[in-house]
DNA sequence: GCCGATGTCTGCATGAAATC
DNA sequence: GATTTCATGCAGACATCGGC
């Protein structure tokens, strides 16, 4: 069982680790320097203790959904916004072993008008049974959770705390926001992460932040002297993280609803996407508005639907334009399938094969061959006497 | 370094239709 | 009836990316 094997390497590697801490503990007094500033717990104003090394504190904001429907495209139907959970950890590392611990969650709750935001941290290893405990009722009554890169990352790291602590933690469904965000804003910036996001889509601007590889660090450090002057600013950026998600997650949802989308959003992307998740009026939409501006991928997607749907001259309409705007390979091999097979008129499928040769459009290889063969094939089929041309060969 | 979702590319199977 | 040709869809391989 590949399950089971992996948890047994977890904990050999946390016994060991435990093995390894004990012996530091036992040869050497703790270093304290001078400038160490205050002492672990002592820099907790404004967090309650809320286990023997879990504190907790607790930030309004306004709701960034504002009361509108939920898409179905982004939570199942029939839940509510009150079941979502927006959530963020900040943990020791990425290597997500048994040596990564998560010290910090966030968990953002919408609740009427406002965004209620709870954050939960582990004071020091030895209390992390308890900090998980405190986390167990949120994520396990959840009818959704909601994060980022948090299906490969955060989720998979607690489930292995959970296990590694013999504690159970049942979670139903997740909405994994970074997907979205490539399928939208990829081909215009390229970096998606949730800081590239921020700035360029939402257009949220954050004061003095530290880098999430640096998340680690300050907190090791603030464990080892007993605070890090740093350790105020992983609390607020694991704040704003959760604030943002859920900002994006009221953006994505007015998007799918019909509504705006921020940023230069890649509209043929998504309108392809609904057409395949059954949110065909949409997609059409999205489709047709992006091929009006331009878009040649739209163009293509929204023909090649349109053929499938039958809606051959809607198609040829498609790919005319294409060929005429775009000198498109691909339209005009569409338009010539459609001519030898569905007009059964090979001559006029020819002229749109050579009008492609006439373009000197550098092709790859095997296009190349593609587009010659075709072209040999419908030569050998307009040579014949007219009488044998009406039924093109296959 | 890990992991899951996604997109792209390629090869293959299948079915339909025409040809020999 | 066997063979050939074409369009299409699917599966598998592979690369990329983001989290701390």
């Amino acid at each position: 069982d590949p399950l089971a094997a992996r948890l047994k390497l977890l904990r050999n590697a946390l016994q060991q680790r435990e093995r390894e801490q004990k012996e530091t503990e036992a040869s050497e007094e703790p270093e304290r320097p001078a400038d160490a500033g205050e002492p672990a717990g002592g820099g907790l104003q404004g967090w309650e203790q809320v286990g023997e090394l879990t504190y907790r504190r607790v930030f309004s904001f306004e709701n960034p959904l504002a009361g509108e429907p939920l898409s179905e495209h982004l939570v199942p139907r029939g839940l509510s916004a009150g079941d979502l959970l927006f959530f963020d950890t900040e943990t020791t590392g990425l290597s997500g072993g048994a040596g990564t611990v998560a010290f910090l969650v966030a968990l953002g709750r919408l609740a009427g008008e406002r965004l209620e935001v709870e954050q939960l941290f582990l004071a020091d290893y030895p209390g992390e049974p308890e900090f998980l405990r405190s986390l167990a009722p949120a994520l396990g009554s959840a009818g959704q959770l909601v994060s980022y890169n948090g299906r490969t990352f955060d989720a998979p790291l607690l489930a292995g705390r959970f296990a590694l602590n013999r504690l159970s933690l049942q979670t139903r469904g997740h909405s994994d926001l970074l997907y979205w965000a490539r399928r939208l804003w990829k081909r215009a910036l390229g970096d998606c992460s949730l800081g590239s996001i921020e700035r360029e889509v939402l257009g949220l601007e954050r004061g003095q932040d530290v880098a999430g590889w640096e998340v680690p660090g300050i907190y090791l450090d603030y464990l080892r002297r007993g605070w890090s002057p740093r350790l105020p600013l992983v609390w607020e950026h694991n704040l704003q993280d959760v604030r943002s998600l859920a900002v994006l997650f009221a953006r994505l949802n007015a998007a799918l609803g019909g509504g705006e989308l921020p940023g230069r959003a890649d509209l043929a992307s998504l309108g392809s996407w609904l057409l395949k998740s059954g949110g065909e009026q949409r997609g059409l939409e999205l489709l047709r508005l992006s091929f009006e501006e331009g878009d040649e991928r739209a163009g293509r997607a929204l023909g090649l639907h349109l053929k499938r749907a039958g809606r051959w001259d809607e198609a040829a309409q498609v790919w005319r334009r294409l060929v005429a705007d775009r000198r498109s390979l691909f339209a005009a091999v569409e338009l010539a399938k459609q001519a030898e097979h569905r007009l059964r008129d090979p001559l006029e499928a020819l002229e749109w094969v050579r009008q492609v040769a006439g373009w000197g459009l550098p092709l790859e290889p095997r296009s190349r061959r593609e587009l010659a063969a075709r072209r040999a094939r419908l030569e050998r089929l307009a040579s014949r006497p007219a009488e044998r041309r009406t039924q093109a060969p296959k």
